[in-house]
DNA sequence: TTTTTGTATTATGAGTTATAATACAAGCAA
DNA sequence: TTGCTTGTATTATAACTCATAATACAAAAA
């Protein structure tokens, strides 16, 4: 898995490598019960601090995506582990930013139709 | 219009009042040509300070959602003002956020179908 | 003239982000 | 045992962002 990193960007690194694994796990890029690359070596490879990826890890692991072990390191979590675990903030967090997303289309000249293909084919896009 | 801003979170103040005029625009709750509260009314009426605001409004306007004059102060542009401004980038922005919110979506247990029907009917509350 | 508009300036405080350089506990392999 | 690797913790530091306070300004309308 290729980590595309905006070392420039406004969003902080962290984040970024969050989200970036996030899509990752949706795609099927890695799977549950794999391994992550060991934080010595991502940070190596982006060129970045060890404590970087460590907070991205935790992140990761708060939310319930990645499991870590001082001698495993860390591991994928399947999807049945995850579901219901924050149903009713994630649901609201969602709706919040398909909301933005909507106004932000809809000003910017897309009509309704467009929009959905669009969600429609970034869906189709993740794990089958 | 209300806007509904949170304090504590983790999102600038000045965001998050960009994002809720932009959903207000979208929604309809101000329409085009229309003016926005003044930077001392906003400020005051959310117990912040002056210059947050004009940051929010300042932002707007590098989007294009609004226009701003020293003397009639911050007024909604049109939908057609806006469209193609920044075709490329901007779909390019919105792409990369479904991407994301299809994978935490995917993660969390949803179907394609919840999916999709949460996109539509967020751009359903869009202005007719 | 007075008021109101967005904006600019300057200084300040608090918090976040990322780094460097170490160090630790835990488990595995030799 | 010894050595290695794992995620994590610590401490100090630098740079930057966010938000504030207190003013001030140009421009146009009342």
């Amino acid at each position: 898995m290729v980590l595309k990193i905006d070392m420039s960007g406004a969003i902080p690194i962290y984040v970024q490598i969050r989200n970036e694994i996030v899509k990752g796990i949706g795609k099927g890029d890695v799977s549950a019960g794999e391994n992550l690359p060991t934080v010595r070596q991502l940070a190596s490879e982006l060129g970045i601090n060890t404590m970087t990826v460590s907070k991205a890890y935790q992140l990761l692991k708060s939310e319930g995506f990645i499991e870590t072990d001082r001698r495993k390191g860390a591991v994928v979590k399947g999807t049945h582990e995850l579901k219901g675990s924050l149903e009713g903030l994630y649901r609201e967090k969602l709706e919040g930013e398909l909301e933005l997303l909507s106004a932000e289309a809809k000003l910017r000249g897309l009509d309704k139709q467009e929009f959905i293909d669009l969600c429609a084919s970034a869906f189709a896009g993740m794990e089958v």
